[in-house]
RNA sequence: GGAGCCGUAGUUCAGUUUGGUUAGAACGCCUGACUGUCACUCAGGAGGUCGCGAGUUCGAGUCUCGUCGGUUCCGCCA
């Protein structure tokens, strides 16, 4: 079973190797059979190198007429320059004239074929994953990846951080996502869950005194799945003592800007935009706004100016509380076309958001105004909104009209999607901003109770602490937490807050939130007790290192920077899980599966 | 839980609108030719449970219903 092992990879070798007898070893990546003459490119992580095979050389070319892609070989020869060099690949100059060629393991035909423009399905690719992963488009993400953990670390032990490992066994806090839950074989009926986060052991090494703390960490939420949503996926995962928001901001620009220089050789500006909640809510319509999308295209409340207004659907609107936005396009100087058929497609998609509909005002080439409502605004009304917006020729503004969430979640949307519908984004951009000042608590009207917005830990501003003692569901929507995401083009990257650290505070919260004192002692008793033993004030953030990873490779799916992706229903296809168990597990775990009806 | 799209040769797709002869193409595979290719080229060949199951029909890849799988989105994701 002996084989003639390597002495260079397949990506190292130029014209000052010439001459050189060396061996290489990788998979047989292309073969062209000229008759009189036989070339292979052999491919390894490293590069591709091209092998020749005279015929003259009986025994190595009879052996080469047995290969096919993807089979394992050695192959040992002369360097030599090529007679034709191909510009395209580093080794483009050499290649290696063959005199010995052992075949390692042979290859089955193919389920696919293993090329850079991959035409496999997704699903094809997931089953086969270790072939998928010999595409040098996917080795290159999963080196990005790998680069990243190593910035990561050093950087954070620079900064004088400790990595912990901590429980991948704990204890269900069903309060936000669904667990993932591991039956006990030692106590029956009792289980552990995987951490969604390690949220409290983080804070228990505050209090432990760690004073800094990082883990590049996996968690696990039993939840449906999206393009950026694995049910295990892995987070950089920060805690730090006696610090402020501003501390835990500067470190975590620090890092972007050192990842981004190293990885893309792109020098990102510190320090990052900011923005309160209620001011990416009411100018974007979402926590999680898209900054590369130029063209206004910022939503601007028309409530007020239509407060007298003499068109029906804006009256009764504003009589029964509701709200008028719109947001501007300028069309002139991106050669946008806005067609009736765009505005009906828009009409109905912005409908989904639960609004009435879409009207518009557009302004034509001499800056005379359009709209199927024209004829029922005044000439004050008409000329507040071209001051607004500050309209020229060959604007059009999108007005909706409805419940006010509704409103800008629609426009939110109806700005993405016109970003996207006329290539409205630079792909080569990176804008970071902050978002700050989060609700503390959001209403569920479903259940018609208070949730954390974040999670039951993060602390109130100061300057709000005194209105957890008030009753009326709108004092206690007015509280702001210190409490902030990173975003970057539109994704959400990071997240953390500051935490409490007084059992007093601590305990007003779990009670907004339905938590009674026998309930919140049961669930997180461990953690309250720890803070009765001299908690420092603490804080800390949670980076979602799948999505930067995808970001800097310019990937929209996660999959592609995961080695073994689940699909959308969860399933691993490549080794089929999850599957049935032996009776005798289950027995042993004391679990009866009930049958599906 | 809901909605959209997809499922035809080993692979990627066409064919489904308007049901009708032997289900096509490219890549891959097999055979042969070829001494400078690099997506080699050329000639020939093999290869199909049209995802699965019912139904409508004289006749279903094509229409209907169900189901399974993939995918995108909504709900969900402290």
């Amino acid at each position: 079973m002996g084989f003639k092992k390597r002495t260079h990879n397949c990506g190292e070798l130029n014209i000052s190797a010439i001459g050189k007898i060396v061996t290489l070893n990788g998979w047989v990546s292309r073969i062209r059979d000229l008759g009189g003459l036989y070339f292979i490119d052999l491919r390894d992580r490293y590069g591709i190198t091209q092998l020749k095979i005279n015929p003259d050389k009986k025994d190595v070319y009879d052996t080469s007429l047995k290969l096919r892609n993807e089979c394992v070989i050695s192959a040992t020869g002369k360097v030599i320059k090529r007679e034709s060099i191909n510009r395209n690949i580093p080794t483009g100059e050499i290649e290696i004239d063959v005199d010995e060629l052992q075949i390692l393991n042979e290859a089955d035909v193919l389920p696919f074929n293993v090329e850079e423009d991959v035409k496999a399905s997704e699903e094809l690719r997931l089953k086969y994953r270790y072939l998928d992963l010999r595409r040098r488009a996917m080795t290159k993400n999963l080196l990005i990846r790998n680069d990243v953990y190593f910035i990561v670390h050093d950087y954070y032990r620079r900064h004088n951080f400790v990595e912990v490992e901590t429980p991948i066994l704990m204890k269900s806090t069903p309060e936000g996502a669904r667990d993932y839950l591991v039956p006990s074989r030692i106590h029956h009926g009792k289980f552990y869950a995987l951490p969604q986060s390690p949220q409290t052991y983080k804070q228990i090494l505050m209090v432990a005194g760690l004073d800094r703390y990082v883990q590049i960490c996996k968690c696990f939420r039993d939840e449906d799945l999206r393009a950026d949503r694995q049910p295990e996926f892995t987070q950089i995962d920060v805690e730090m003592s006696f610090v402020t928001q501003e501390d835990i901001f500067e470190l975590s620009e620090g890092l972007f800007k050192e990842i981004w220089k190293k990885i893309l050789n792109v020098d990102i500006k510190i320090p990052f935009n900011r923005f309160t909640y209620d001011e990416v809510i009411n100018k974007y319509g979402t926590d999680k706004p898209d900054l590369r999308i130029k063209n206004d295209l910022t939503i601007k409340n028309l409530t007020d100016i239509f407060k007298n207004s003499n068109f029906n659907i804006f009256k009764s609107a504003i009589e029964s509380n509701g709200f008028i936005a719109g947001i501007k396009l300028k069309t002139k100087e991106y050669k946008i076309e806005i067609t009736r058929k765009i505005i009906d497609n828009y009409t109905e998609f912005v409908k989904k958001s639960g609004v009435g509909g879409l009207v518009y005002i557009k302004s034509d080439e001499t800056g005379k105004l359009n709209s199927p409502i024209l004829k029922y605004l005044s000439e004050e009304e008409l000329k507040l909104i071209s001051d607004l917006y500050e309209v020229q020729n060959g604007d059009v503004i999108f007005i909706v009209i409805g419940e006010k969430n509704k409103v800008l979640l629609s426009l939110g949307l109806l700005r993405n999607k016109i970003a996207e519908d006329f290539n409205l984004i630079d792909e080569n951009d990176y804008e970071f901003v902050w978002i700050t000042d989060f609700p503390l608590f959001k209403f569920n009207e479903e259940e018609m109770k208070f949730e954390g917005e974040h999670h039951p830990f993060t602390s109130p501003k100061d300057e709000h602490l005194s209105l957890l003692d008030s009753q009326d569901r709108k004092s206690l929507e007015s509280i702001r937490a210190v409490c902030y995401d990173l975003v970057l083009n539109g994704n959400e990257i990071g997240s953390g807050s500051m935490r409490i650290y007084k059992p007093e505070i601590q305990r007003k919260v779990f009670k907004i939130i339905g938590l009674s004192e026998d309930e919140a002692e049961k669930k997180f008793g461990f953690l309250t007790e720890a803070f009765k033993y001299g908690a420092p004030p603490h804080g800390g953030i949670a980076f979602g290192f799948d999505r930067i990873i995808a970001i800097l490779c310019g990937l929209k799916s996660i999959k592609d920077v995961i080695a073994f992706p689940k699909t959308v229903s969860a399933t691993s296809l490549m080794d089929d899980c999850p599957n049935y168990v032996d009776e005798r597990q289950l027995k042993e775990l004391g679990i009866k599966i009930e049958k599906k009806k």
